[in-house]
DNA sequence: ATTTATGTACGATTTTCGTCGTACATCGTA
DNA sequence: TACGATGTACGACGAAAATCGTACATAAAT
């Protein structure tokens, strides 16, 4: 019964080119501005309505990797947040840059 | 003999995933870079000694089509210049955080 | 008009990505 | 322990992207 086990990537190790193609994506962009305005949550609750489960996995394990968010599992659900400290020391503005646009292109793919 | 036609979206028209996308390649990233620190250049010169003439063709009709560089021809050759006031008026902030984190990525892929 | 320099268009190939169903693992609770 | 809830792993499929060679187009000069 080992706690669940989640690769994240230091702060160091993160690559621009690898961020930028994990917020290229129109559901992960949606993802990463929900999470802007709402701070951590479920990811369960994350458009849960309009992506299968698996998809969802797939998108967060993208941004996880990327070193965008941060996944901490908590009973049986997983709460995510934004690295937002981590993201600014490596890439200062960027996050707010893309925060500024606001959810413009929030809505579903 | 027509001049030479570049299709270039309107500023309007760009999308934040799309401009993102464009930029999340390493050899494209070093293009903007070059062209953030030396501004105009001919794209034959752009990365000349390590990519192929048609693969550069290729990335520069991915980063002209996402609205991120204007495309200019000028005799035989052509200029490629960044779009600086347009993505800044639709992603204000955004050039300037790739462009602070500076060539550190800009060597080749 | 021929030649030379530059860049694009097209096609082929390989790789990667996005999507999602199914099976499995983990966690809390009855 | 058994159950229900949540999330992951894996695999398959189709779509898209990255690479690059070859052929063609454009422009300038001879």
């Amino acid at each position: 019964m080992s706690p669940r086990k989640f690769f994240h990537p230091d702060t160091a190790e993160l690559t621009l080119h690898r961020v930028l193609f994990a917020l290229s994506d129109p559901t992960r962009l949606a993802v990463v501005s929900d999470l802007m305005r709402d701070g951590e949550r479920a990811s369960g609750d994350l458009l849960a309505e309009s992506v299968p489960r698996s998809t969802m996995t797939h998108h967060l394990k993208i941004l996880r990797e990327a070193g965008v968010t941060r996944t901490r599992p908590e009973g049986m659900r997983c709460l995510i947040s934004l690295r937002r400290e981590d993201v600014d020391a490596r890439f200062p503005g960027l996050l707010d840059a893309i925060l500024a646009h606001g959810g413009a292109e929030a809505s579903a793919p």
